[in-house]
DNA sequence: GAGGAAATGAAAATTGTTGGCAAAAGTAAA
DNA sequence: TTTACTTTTGCCAACAATTTTCATTTCCTC
């Protein structure tokens, strides 16, 4: 049986806290804020209980990697700043779904990774 | 200044050769039948060569993690069958990509990945 | 060809992630 | 509560994936 322990609840919190995906090391930098002696195996551990529990999902960013982020939060998309390299998340959908795949592929759900230029970098 | 070279070049072939996503391990198999001493470094090395070139680009499989395609392949996204696991290219393009972003974004490219199940396994 | 810079191969070094195990901590029942 | 039991944790070793180091080889220009 699932038992709750400090950790993972700082885990959550973490996530909580920082409403954007988050990479594993960032996990583990401000969860120690909460829970001093947390383990890095410790956090790959929770990170694969919560995205079986479908509490948090994995995205790759075409440079940092895995990120991690909170599912439920609505749908949309990530777009990818490559001039300052940041992820910003973007609301909404603009796929037009019932026609994104040949007829007999059954669309369940979808990823979209925008890349280009963020306002700020676009000046 | 970039020179040309026969493994470089072999890498190249193997990727007209096979017109799908290949992974490393593909590459430097089918890219030691061309080039019997073809080293891994090597290919690793190449391959960001080639991406920088723009001539390559990288995506995530799901499960097999990095997987490496052609560019200009005309525009296309990819299906992940979540029951046979195999990735799947869908030409074409249902994003309607005026309205991907709010304005300031400047949206340059996307990448699409649906997951579902492909017609095979739904029947 | 000869000289010099860039690329390669081989192996070590990093980085990212997972697994083993003894100790610590959560939970249920006494 | 305390006890008894089992899950988790922390630490560390083990892996896997990728990058770097460096001596040697290869390509390109003259």
């Amino acid at each position: 049986m699932r038992r709750n322990t400090t950790q993972r609840t700082a885990i959550e919190q973490v996530f909580s806290q920082h409403e954007r995906p988050l990479g594993v090391d960032e996990v583990l930098t401000y969860g120690r804020k909460l829970v001093e002696s947390l383990n890095q195996a410790t956090v790959y551990r929770n990170l694969k209980i919560l995205i079986d529990d479908g509490w948090l999902k994995r995205i790759f960013h075409p440079s940092l990697g895995a990120l991690y982020e909170r599912t439920g939060k609505g749908h949309h998309h990530h777009f990818y700043c490559h001039e300052c390299h940041r992820v910003f998340e973007i609301p909404g959908c603009a796929l037009r779904e019932d026609e994104a795949a040949p007829d007999g592929f059954v669309v369940e759900d979808h990823e979209i990774f925008l890349f280009g230029v963020c306002p700020s970098c676009a000046g």
